[in-house]
DNA sequence: TTGAAAGCGCTAACAG
DNA sequence: CTGTTAGCGCTTTCAA
């Protein structure tokens, strides 16, 4: 096997010292003539050299990693039936490679007991952290005491408060599919949701539910909301069977807080032949990319999860790299109309 | 903050040297006696120590990484508008949580140009890599060069004759989709597939149905097979159109070599009003988890992604670790029955 | 502009 | 069983 060449044998080939390839490869100013360069640059292609960032990271203390952890969903494994987690590493990825992959991704998943993302994070130098979701605060703590450059992701809860936090418009999400509904002749709108008191989201897109109902001077009711313990699909099939009788009397259409719910809704409901939207129409929100796959087609608040990846990465290496102070970034969301929703204005 | 200590901060306040501090952190037989061991792992306990694994790495010449190449799919991103990468991240993750998580998983996309590959595998020391799907030939090439143990999944070509290779039973999973449809009285069924002559996979998933309709002398009909250029939903959509004038004519019932194309097919039928199961029955391939969640749900054969990832990664450190010799590995399938398939013998 | 030498935190010979 | 010492491949003073 070849063997694996060192900046030693570049700077012998180039006839030139250690420093000054090492020089040449971090593109120091002022640090080398425009010929030493070539020499160096022409003995790294000779040898087909490879710089050995483990070596790179002892000696100048960063890793070149940047940690993800996720959240695992209850009785599965990280990552697994989930429709949203791998865009948001896409996206971060996505970010990474418009920085030339000088980072990498490793990632864990949140329940792993206490000490193991502690160690992990440590053992492992990791240059910045990026949490996803409702982690738990035992690791905000450790993040702070680790004073490591930390992006928070959908958490908005007090003891994120001292990081830098990426969340969407959820009010405006709860605006927009509400609206949607009234302007299609809705005026009885169910509102489904995890839990507003629970989740600053949750609650954020109930005030804007809230807020258009008011605009169009429709009255809110209370036993028209339905609190669910889960995120999951399985809530939305149970909620299904709880409200399939108030279908077309209390109500003629509703607003999801979450896609996967409103699926688990739409197919329990069409199982009980309840057709959507003939009978009932649903906007949800998230777009994960299953809602495009359903039959029907869902209506929902896309708030690009990718593009939120790639966000969050963005900061996060600006806190590494220019110690960026904290900072507070809203994505913004939007409509998009498929066909869960039936006009019943004529 | 707090410093952060190194074995000879440990070495110090335990009272010994760094290498019996190295001796107990590794656990080298008869290197030290019970004694020692409890004095220095009280003091990495005072210390609360984390070894560093960049400097382990280096002076090991081993960097506990292991890579994993991942295919991008036309027009997205890698891991985007995915249902199954994930799911065997999430796989191989789940084996090296079994042991003790002492390798992370970092990953990459297979589109990305050349040299970043095989840099990439170089610079960070990578210990082995897992590659998944029908990559490139001159990354073979390139895992072969580099002598670095790896394992590929789901690519039988000639190109991987010299690593080991996780796949599953394509033929066996052939045999029990179309037979599954047989025994429900459907004597004509269509074969809808992605290329047999491209794909050992797909010629495998041919033969088994081959097999059933002749265990059950039924006729093979070169009309009834449907070759489709891509890999995704869209060509679902595409063959619907094409075949709908045939439904309940020349076919009954398709055995459709993948999920997602399955569920385009079935989507699209439906809105052109046949409905499923009632006008035609179709099983797929795969069970990716959206199956379980479209309407009606898909009866397939299940491959178990996690599973596979499971295995790959349990090869892998086979490899790395004991230098174990090439294999090749199958999995078994099995019929998951849903709802996309009605009786017709009655 | 260049280079020598020390050091990042760990492991591994080797000697005791 | 324990410790000394010499690297692993890179960056970084500091001096020239």
């Amino acid at each position: 096997m070849k063997k694996k060449y060192t900046i030693a044998d570049v700077a012998d080939l180039a006839g030139v010292s250690k420093t000054t390839v090492s020089n040449v490869i971090n593109n120091i100013e002022n640090k080398f003539t425009e010929e030493t360069k070539i020499k160096v640059l022409k003995a790294i292609e000779k040898l087909d050299f490879n710089i050995n960032i483990g070596a790179k990271s002892l000696s100048e203390g960063k890793s070149y990693l940047i940690g993800v952890i996720l959240p695992i969903y209850k009785d599965t494994d990280i990552l697994q039936e989930n429709f949203f987690l791998q865009e948001f590493l896409s996206g971060i990825n996505r970010y990474l490679s418009t920085i030339k992959n000088k980072y990498d991704i490793i990632f864990t998943g949140v329940n792993e007991n206490k000490f193991n993302i502690k160690n992990w994070i440590r053992k492992r130098a990791i240059d910045g952290v990026i949490c996803f979701g409702l982690t738990s605060n035992y690791i905000y703590e450790y993040l702070e005491q680790l004073k490591i450059p930390t992006v928070i992701v959908d958490d908005l809860r007090d003891a994120t408060n001292g990081f830098s936090r990426v969340y969407i418009a959820d009010k405006k999400g709860g605006y927009l599919a509400t609206k949607y509904l009234i302007e299609n002749g809705h005026k009885d709108i169910a509102f489904i949701n995890t839990g507003i008191n629970l989740s600053k989201v949750e609650k954020n897109r109930f005030n804007g539910y809230i807020e258009a109902l008011s605009e169009y001077n429709l009255n809110f009711y209370e036993s028209n909301c339905f609190e669910l313990k889960y995120l999951h699909y399985d809530s939305g099939v149970y909620i299904a069977d709880k409200i399939k009788d108030l279908i077309g009397k209390q109500f003629t259409a509703a607003f999801v807080t979450s896609d996967i719910i409103a699926i688990g809704l739409i197919n329990r409901l069409q199982e009980l032949e309840i057709k959507i939207p003939n009978d009932f129409s649903v906007v949800g929100f998230d777009n994960i990319s299953l809602s495009k796959y359903i039959y029907p087609k869902l209506t929902t608040i896309d708030q690009n999860i990718y593009k939120k990846g790639q966000s969050a990465a963005e900061e996060l290496i600006k806190i590494i790299e220019y110690d960026d102070i904290k900072k507070n970034i809203e994505m913004d969301v939007s409509l998009v109309i498929r066909e869960s929703v039936k006009n019943v204005k004529e």
